[in-house]
DNA sequence: CGTAAAATTGATCTGTCTCAACGTGGGTGG
DNA sequence: CCACCCACGTTGAGACAGATCAATTTTACG
């Protein structure tokens, strides 16, 4: 496999990229530092000089309140990276951090805008920042709208599509090496509710978590529960992305 | 008053432009639309064939759930605009309208493309998407984290911080033509609570919120109440905004 | 094995919602 | 120019989703 497949995977399918614009990217990723959970990749405060790239693994962006509650803000899954124009403001002001062992490239500023010379990678780069916008709306619409029931499933099925579109998924399964109370922090609910809300999720058949596993037994009933709609994870119309079951 | 001036005002506060790149901005903004309170700029499944530009006036963006609720996503006051790379994907996937009388420019998508052509504009765009993305995540926190006192406290503080950086502000107070529901469906609470909490900001003479004008009565209480911090609003340092009270 | 982190479960508490009523002020038509 | 009206604001009472606190069990891993 190529190094940092999934990363052209995700921008492919964004717009057609040619053959050496491929080449420039499995060139960018390929000395990845690896990072151990937990890892901070960014601080707040911290000089804006990289975009990372997750290769594989997985990592999130968040923001600590004083009082220590944080909010996940968006995760990063094998072929997500942070924004690509990041380096254009000097600090970060919000913090990112590795949540499973993940290959991460980190591109220097100039090397990004080297990337986005060429007009395909320009256009999928582009796509890929407004298709990581339009993923934290979603997340506000969640946060802020839907009950504990439907913010949780909608969660499940966004990461389920993410997944699928970069080959990580298995059936109707795949891996999400995530804590209850990681779940918690992202979906604004305490570990306590995100366990009882698995639980009833379980219980009636939808859903699986276990063991860093999710099993998806009846996707209709959860993309409904959830009112989920994957249009906005892929800006391009004709993607077939979008699970049958 | 040149034509766009809040909308240069904010462009130049993200990184110097020379007079001519100014020049261009004015001419873009020269010929703006008038839209009347609740008009639709961009609906779900439109074209994304525009950026646009609010002189002045109030627009917003937001998501519409299936039962009828909506969640506002950002607020656009005078000298905002669209996301400048939407013209990269074929439809919007949120919607935006008018929440009070505005002039709005319609800048087609190879006229931004032209502007981005120019190093300062282009350093400036990018830095404002930027700071609209750290807006959002902030909005993310405030909906996911922060009680309904801290989330209306935030709210103004940040509204007042960006009214002050195109000069509508006046001492401690500003217009705000918001009802109490669409204060709501930004905050994710009800109208009622709203209501409550206004009364509460009212009582303890910290914030007066009265016939769509707001007095900011004791800022620092205010700020402190809250847990705001106007660093994401701004990604120069240096930059003198935030007021003092 | 032992131990610490994570998941599970129960009991109780509370911030915010919902429903319902009433007040109010600014715009409009007669 | 007044009277009506309707959207908006205000207030009260009761309900409920989800938080918090407190064990207890299970799992992962050195």
């Amino acid at each position: 496999m190529r190094a940092g497949s999934a990363w052209i995977d995700r921008l492919s399918r964004l717009t057609s990229l040619s053959v050496d614009e491929q080449a420039l990217l499995e060139q960018a990723a390929a000395a990845p530092r690896l990072y151990a959970a937990q890892e901070a990749l960014a601080k707040v405060g911290d000089p804006a000089d990289f975009v990372y790239v997750v290769l594989d693994g997985m990592a999130c962006e968040f923001k600590l309140l004083p009082d220590g509650r944080r909010q996940i803000l968006a995760y990063l899954l094998a072929g997500d990276m942070s924004d690509p124009r990041q380096p254009l403001v000097p600090h970060w002001n919000h913090a990112m951090c590795v949540l499973w062992p993940a290959r991460v490239a980190l591109l220097p500023r100039d090397l990004v805008h080297r990337l986005e010379q060429r007009p395909g990678l320009a256009r999928a780069i582009g796509r890929y920042s407004l298709v990581k916008q339009a993923t934290m709306r979603e997340w506000l619409v969640n946060v802020g709208h839907r009950t504990a029931f439907e913010r949780t499933s909608h969660l499940l099925c966004e990461i389920y599509v993410r997944l699928e579109a970069v080959g990580l998924t298995r059936d109707h399964s795949f891996d999400l090496p995530l804590t209850q109370a990681e779940l918690g922090d992202t979906l604004a609910l305490s570990a306590v509710h995100v366990n009882r809300t698995l639980m009833e999720l379980r219980r009636l058949k939808i859903v699986t978590f276990q063991n860093r596993h999710v099993v998806i037994h009846d996707y209709e009933t959860l993309r409904a529960g959830a009112g989920f709609d994957p249009q906005y994870l892929h800006p391009e119309p004709g993607s077939t992305i979008g699970p049958t079951n």
